[in-house]
DNA sequence: CTGCAATTTGACGGTTTTGTGACAGCGGCG
DNA sequence: CGCCGCTGTCACAAAACCGTCAAATTGCAG
């Protein structure tokens, strides 16, 4: 097992919790690092970036969930991916309500076993990460590195999430996806937005990209989704 | 309501377990397949492709790890998700579950709520179509992953049930169905409707393959059925 | 060739899914 | 502050699709 010298820094307030998180994971040859609070934690982000994070959401001070956001929304740490403790009252659904983006959850009291597996499934999920290339699809230009989407030429004006979108779907080519998936791939899981959002950011994206002729190659497929394909 | 058309094949020894199951998995909209037996579920995959496999871990003959093994190691079998339905709640077997291949478990007795949300969950992290399942005959191709068929290059244009039924068709041709077989494979097990709409539905079908030149392969039997097959 | 039963086929009403425009909230920025 | 771009959600319009029916057609036994 080589995937098992990653980093995971654990930010828990209850120090015996703590202590029995770094046993456990440092057992499960992980590279431990702990805080006990939000700002401890920063620090230790700030001195080496983690592979994964392991959040209480219950804490003093600033919660689990604004420190999510805060880390979701800063570039450097926007693809850590952060698994939420939270305490087997809290419902998941009281969670994923509340616009997070975590990538998994576990709920006390939870088994090392459990805890260890989910830890694998998320590293293994977001290991292929990172790279930034150059797409280009039939005179559809996506550049990731500049943000900037250009067809024969001429620049595409998109907002954000519409250039996420369409750089998702140029990855992704001749494949269904779902609105579930899309908004687990684009928005980012555990992110509850309606469905039906995908809907309009796609009716946006084609907007965008009709002047320009591209427009068809965003299709839907009736009761599943949509796809990107070059054929018509 | 029924955005849900997904598949899920039941395999369970115990009769009164198994119409319970059928009976809240139907509820919550799943198409239902019903197994008592690993060799009867080897069937019933085989005649179509479940989207997830509800298997119960204590079974007579093959158990259900052995079996999961047996799927995870097929070419054809090996991307279906799998949850295990097992009797103790120990952590050993859970895990060991997990290692096995399986992509989650519920242990009895669960609620239908968490049983529903865990199966959600998990067709929502498997892609549609599982990783490319390529079917081809004679130039006309029926290709999963994008849920689009192609008559030489050409796309054609199908509606979802259409779909369901060529794919139905092109995975196992050379055979004939009666209406009730066609039935219970592409509109799933207890669903009532006409036997005489698959009538229509082969004619729709046929329609958008004519073009083509491939509606000739769609063959009637009379007396019996339907059959695919790519000798006039 | 005839008559019956099994299919084919076109049409229709109703339903579900998707497209679209509008709108209010938010956050950045001058 | 006030403007502006972006977002998520709604409600309604527009399509696409489904299941059923009945008339037309076909196949087949006799």
């Amino acid at each position: 097992m080589g995937m098992q010298n990653k980093r995971i820094l654990v930010v828990e307030d209850e120090a015996p919790i703590r202590d029995m998180l770094r046993f456990a994971l440092e057992r499960a040859e992980f590279r431990i690092s702990l805080a006990g609070d939000v700002p401890e934690a920063r620090l230790r982000i700030a001195e080496s970036r983690p592979d994964l994070i392991l959040l209480d959401w219950m804490m003093p001070g600033v919660s689990g969930i604004e420190f999510t956001r805060e880390l979701k929304s800063g570039a450097m740490t926007k693809d850590i991916p952060i698994i939420m403790v939270t305490a087997r009252a809290e419902e998941e659904d009281t969670v994923r309500g509340l616009n997070v983006g975590c990538d998994d959850y576990v709920s006390k009291p939870f088994s090392f076993p459990e805890l260890t597996a989910r830890i694998q499934a998320v590293l293994r999920r977001t290991l292929p990460g990172g790279e930034e290339e150059q797409l280009a699809v039939a005179g559809l230009q996506v550049d990731a590195a500049s943000q900037r989407v250009t067809a024969k030429g001429e620049p595409v004006r998109l907002g954000p999430t519409e250039y996420r979108l369409l750089h998702f779907f140029v990855s992704h080519p001749e494949r269904v996806y779902t609105r579930e998936q899309v908004l687990d791939r684009v928005w980012g899981q555990n992110v509850y937005v309606e469905e039906r959002t995908v809907d309009v950011h796609i009716r946006r994206l084609r907007k965008a990209l009709a002047p320009h002729g591209y427009d068809a190659m965003i299709q839907t497929v009736r009761g599943t989704g949509y796809r990107f394909s070059e054929k018509v």
